[in-house]
DNA sequence: AGAGCTTTGTGCTGTGCAGCGCAGCCATAG
DNA sequence: CTATGGCTGCGCTGCACAGCACAAAGCTCT
């Protein structure tokens, strides 16, 4: 575990930036830190955890798993992303389970103390607001490209969707994405989603480094 | 246009339910209503209106629509439900088209005025954000469906979900759906939906009446 | 350094489903 | 009453995609 106090921790946390130095500290005390194992559940579907669990280190991912147990990522959390708020607000169970995909610190607060923050707090409750409409938006682009594209479509728009632009301007994918994951992504099997990329390659649409990163080539908005 | 005040309009809102006496009056002078015809747009995707509309008679359509014009209808609003309040919120443009489906009456209330109510009124941001979160609870729903589920299972799931009991504690849909927009809600064929749901007739998971309304039997839960 | 897992490339086959084209069929309007 | 336009039901064709089966690589843990 790392030296740093709960308070600390709570200071790095984009959702608690707005507390006065009163609410951090009231906040550090009902806070606990837990840390997942790769594979753990953090939340399940179906349950109540009620907790808001904030990922400090680490990656987790959303999951919908069918009855034939076959998985939909709805979304991938990085440090500073939250879940559990759901839950939280509308006292209904969890919708999706949410799961370790590498070692992943966890900050754990409580029913009562979230429910405590957001009246006592306005622009925490704006926050919270913000990142669910957020959340929706996105959403509801998924919900789109599903229903309107072809699996080239959307592995282009999922690319484009990973991409951050480098020094040189240049849309990169830095850390290596599966195209299993991919897969799971765009509701699509991950032969297509090989040989899809393999094409886009092949077509000078994207890129392979060596390294694991993916170079993005402006014309793949085409695409997407 | 009715002889209601709008002040009796606002108190027939849930969204509104918990303002005390003097937020409602100075709610009703902020609002205006708008009557819009079949098929005009109450927002438009792409712009901000800066406005939350609260539907009081007839049903909007949420829609998005792709480069060549194909449309995936992603929720139906009807008295009670509002649109609007993420722009509002996040001060994007519209993620998504509104269109009236039929006549539409609609409370409209400016930026500013529902600014102010948010955190005079802490049970009313209780509310949007609870609406946030069943909005989505739905779309993740959406998404599984989408990604997981042939056009059977997902007609069986729209069926389902536009359902409710009647008297006699069975499933019914009253108001008579057309197949051409459970095809845009499901993201299929109008023609695919109309041969599901001839097979679903035949194998007698559901019923269709003369009326128009539609009977709904239990085995058909198998499906969805 | 293995053992053993997870991730990939690729060919092949079967099929779910879209997308014509057309012919009935209500509605609502004039 | 006759148009005009939106909803349907079908049959047919073709293609996009899933899913299997296998052979190769990479990773990770002990």
């Amino acid at each position: 575990m790392s030296i740093l106090s709960n308070l600390d921790l709570i200071r790095r946390v984009p959702l608690f930036s707005t507390l006065t130095q009163a609410q951090a500290e009231s906040v550090a005390d009902a806070v606990t830190k837990k840390r997942f194992k790769r594979g753990e559940c953090i939340v399940e579907q179906g349950k109540k955890s009620n907790m808001l669990a904030i990922v400090l280190t680490g990656r987790a991912r959303v999951v919908t798993t069918d009855t034939r147990g076959r998985e939909v990522i709805l979304a991938t959390m990085n440090p500073g992303d939250y879940v559990g708020e759901m839950s939280l607000i509308d006292n209904q169970p969890h919708s999706a389970t949410v799961r370790a995909e590498i070692q992943t610190d966890v900050l754990i607060l409580g029913r009562m103390e979230f429910a405590r923050c957001l009246p006592e707090n306005t622009s925490m409750a704006y926050a919270v607001m913000k990142g669910l409409v957020q959340r929706l938006r996105h959403a509801d682009r998924k919900i789109e490209s599903l229903a309107l594209m072809d699996v080239y479509g959307r592995v282009a728009r999922a690319l484009l969707e990973f991409a951050q632009p480098d020094k040189d301007g240049q849309l990169v994918i830095r850390d290596r994405v599966s195209r299993q994951d991919v897969a799971k992504m765009i509701g699509a099997s991950r032969e297509m989603v090989s040989r899809v990329m393999k094409d886009l390659e092949d077509r000078g649409f994207i890129e392979l480094a060596e390294d694991g990163s993916t170079v993005i080539k402006d014309r793949l908005n085409t695409l997407g």
